[in-house]
DNA sequence: TCCGGATTGAGACTCAGTCTCAAAAGAGGC
DNA sequence: GCCTCTTTTGAGACTGAGTCTCAATCCGGA
């Protein structure tokens, strides 16, 4: 998954916003690479705890700058922050109501097209120009469900 | 808009949860129902000055407690509030990536539909059980387009 | 090796959002 | 109307995510 095609990616990516692929931003892209959802500045906090919270954050901001990170929101009031889609893949979230977990899912490609022709027909319709979506799936996953299976 | 009904069913709601229906508190959906897009906490304050912050705040939580207001979450760091879909109808958002702009839009039956019956398969293949979603369309919007029409 | 610009760490700062507590407002009984 | 008890409200202190500043460090090129 941390595999070195997605360094050459990120740095290739960096080069062309005039930054360099430094050690600390190698670790916050290993570290969402390897996290597979979108992860929360505690969760940094957690999985690098050397490094300091206004480099991560600045490392954050540099690298969406280079489009290679995307800022998501939850359900609660921070925000996580995953690798951009043109590095992984098209993807949707599932987001658990109860405990705040986060799942990627990717959907099918007939889907995808069946939606975004629609999405696309809704906004001209009021004047916009849609060149993306954000979908998120709201419920309850399988570990809060489990006390009440009734649920 | 901001009819009878609306105070009535909301008043309901709160009385089911062993609230009154105050001043304050119906100022805060007053507010939103004129609005019609997702307000922010700044937005409260401009739109009702003399409304206390902490108030405001309170509001929004019990009036969320009632099942009245929603929290939204737009594409930069802090929330917006609007009146829960039970309340209007159920409508997802065009959201303007270059002036913030919120817009709501509302999808046509069948497709929500068939997005619906497709949502809960994918989040059943995952082990969640879906209870509702989020759309959010990310684009341009009209004024945002104007001065670059070959965007 | 030296220079200049990019990057980093430490910590102060900002401000959205929460919490506390005393004052005010309501509901109900007399 | 008056008293009592509970809920609501306003003011402001507090918390913590996220930003900003600045001096120290790193790195590429000459």
């Amino acid at each position: 998954m941390v595999n070195d095609s997605l360094h050459g990616l990120v740095e290739q990516r960096l080069r062309q916003v005039c930054q360099r692929y430094t050690n600390g931003r190698r670790e916050v892209v290993e570290l969402l690479a390897r996290a597979g959802y979108p992860v929360s500045i505690g969760d940094i906090a957690e999985l690098a705890p050397r490094l300091p919270r206004s480099s991560a954050y600045r490392h954050l901001v540099n690298l969406q700058q280079a489009g290679v990170v995307r800022r998501v929101s939850g359900n609660d009031e921070f925000s996580r922050f995953e690798l951009a889609e043109e590095i992984t893949e098209h993807h949707h979230h599932l987001v658990c109501t109860h405990c705040g977990k986060v799942i990627d899912v990717t959907p099918t490609k007939a889907f995808e097209e069946a939606m975004n022709k629609y999405l696309a027909s809704l906004a001209a319709s009021h004047g916009f120009a849609s060149d993306d979506h954000r979908l998120d799936i709201l419920g309850s996953c399988s570990t809060c469900r489990a006390p009440q299976p009734q649920l």
